[in-house]
DNA sequence: GTCTATAAAGTGATAGAC
DNA sequence: GTCTATCACTTTATAGAC
């Protein structure tokens, strides 16, 4: 392991942000070590010094991301079974703790929002063998908490229902996350720029809106006006 | 142009068809010309001489499938607006008439299910360079028509509004298709391998339901039970 | 730690024989 | 139309000098 505020590797720091910028804005699987380390101003051998193999950096980029944000995900999740002790929290405050963490991931990353989303949701979308399997298990993890709790929350869904709309859910976050300058191309402007808070406060009313069609009698308080939501 | 009935071009068809199936398995940006060929038993050459170039051959892939998908949608809503004549069309079938020439599409196509799925998310999902303006126009002025009836169905949601939830639905749909088997996975099995008619249900009523979100009074007579529906 | 040089394999495309 | 042979690059990775 490396020390990344030592000066000997800047290096190695500097690699890492290129390569953060250039699969945002390309895909994981177009961007090669080259591109990388040209962008770094950095030496060919560099990648494979520091990295071992181009799978290797791929593998870091992805946990220094997904490890502190599922790590965040759960602890919201915590916070919000303390706060509902024995009730079940209602399904907006679940969703929320799910993306919410995207927010504080943009401002503590050295990336611009649109380029740290493109890259959070190429990382989501990543399939197997890209990922070490260490994270995939706490991906996994993290994904089973969750549906536990949205399970708990709509429980005359049943759970193949349930799985599928989750699965809906997902793919509507990837999408905006990755493709969020296209539809400000497709649509003309009209869908505006908007702040990433506006944008996952109406992501949150979709995909809640969404998971719970159909279900008349919700299990807890979450019925009546959401007055108490701050988007 | 080439007459794929005739004895001489089997070869274009099964490169094709070879092509279409590793697309769908692997996605564009990583298949190469020569694992096309290797796969349809034909020469290295045969793309070029066929297609002229590799994006050539992307290109008749992506138009042979998403031509006749967008007429079928477009025809659709035609059907539809003149069966609603003055008046509009309830959102349900708004949808259903965007989604279920999926279900023809599979029933014409010699891959599977899951591959054409898979294809057609991919194709979706794909980015300005790859296609041809000629496919690009057509794909816009075929989404157009559909958020214009989807913003007479829901007079009461904002443009900027009805924006954002169409691209959160697109989303949806191609992750559905891309990443069917991987939602099987995830959920060891939970998620059940329903028809494609069964997943089209589920999804037009989610999207709904998501697309609808806030919505009080709908326009028409779309409120009411939906028991005309045959999903 | 950083560099050059190079290996070994893969890429799209084409000329020219048949 | 189909094939072989080949061009001109690019790819990841590594050995070895500094």
């Amino acid at each position: 392991m490396h020390d990344l505020k030592s000066p000997q590797s800047q290096a190695k720091r500097r690699l890492l942000d290129a390569a953060e910028q250039l699969f945002a804005e390309r895909g994981f699987e177009v961007v090669s070590v080259r591109d990388v380390t040209q962008l770094a101003k950095a030496n060919v051998a560099a990648i494979n010094y520091h990295f071992g193999t181009r799978d290797g950096l791929i593998a870091q980029v992805v946990a220094r991301h997904l490890t502190p944000l599922n790590e965040e995900r759960l602890a919201r999740l915590e916070t919000l079974e303390r706060k509902w002790s024995g009730k079940v929290p209602p399904l907006e405050e679940v969703i929320d703790a799910f993306v919410r963490p995207l927010v504080g991931a943009v401002r503590k990353s050295d990336l611009s929002e649109r380029l740290l989303c493109a890259l959070l949701g190429r990382i989501f979308s990543l399939q197997g063998a890209l990922l070490p399997s260490s994270i995939e298990d706490q991906a996994r993890h993290s994904s089973d908490r969750f549906i536990r709790s949205l399970g708990k929350a709509l429980p005359a869904v049943s759970p193949e229902e349930l799985a599928w709309r989750t699965h809906f859910v997902i793919g509507a976050m990837i999408h905006m996350l990755v493709n969020q300058d296209l539809l400000h191309r497709m649509t003309n402007g009209v869908s505006g720029v908007p702040s990433m808070e506006v944008t996952l406060g109406r992501f949150i009313r979709f995909a809640c809106a969404g998971l719970r069609e159909g279900v008349e009698e919700e299990c807890a308080v979450t019925k009546g006006p959401q007055a108490t939501f701050d988007f």
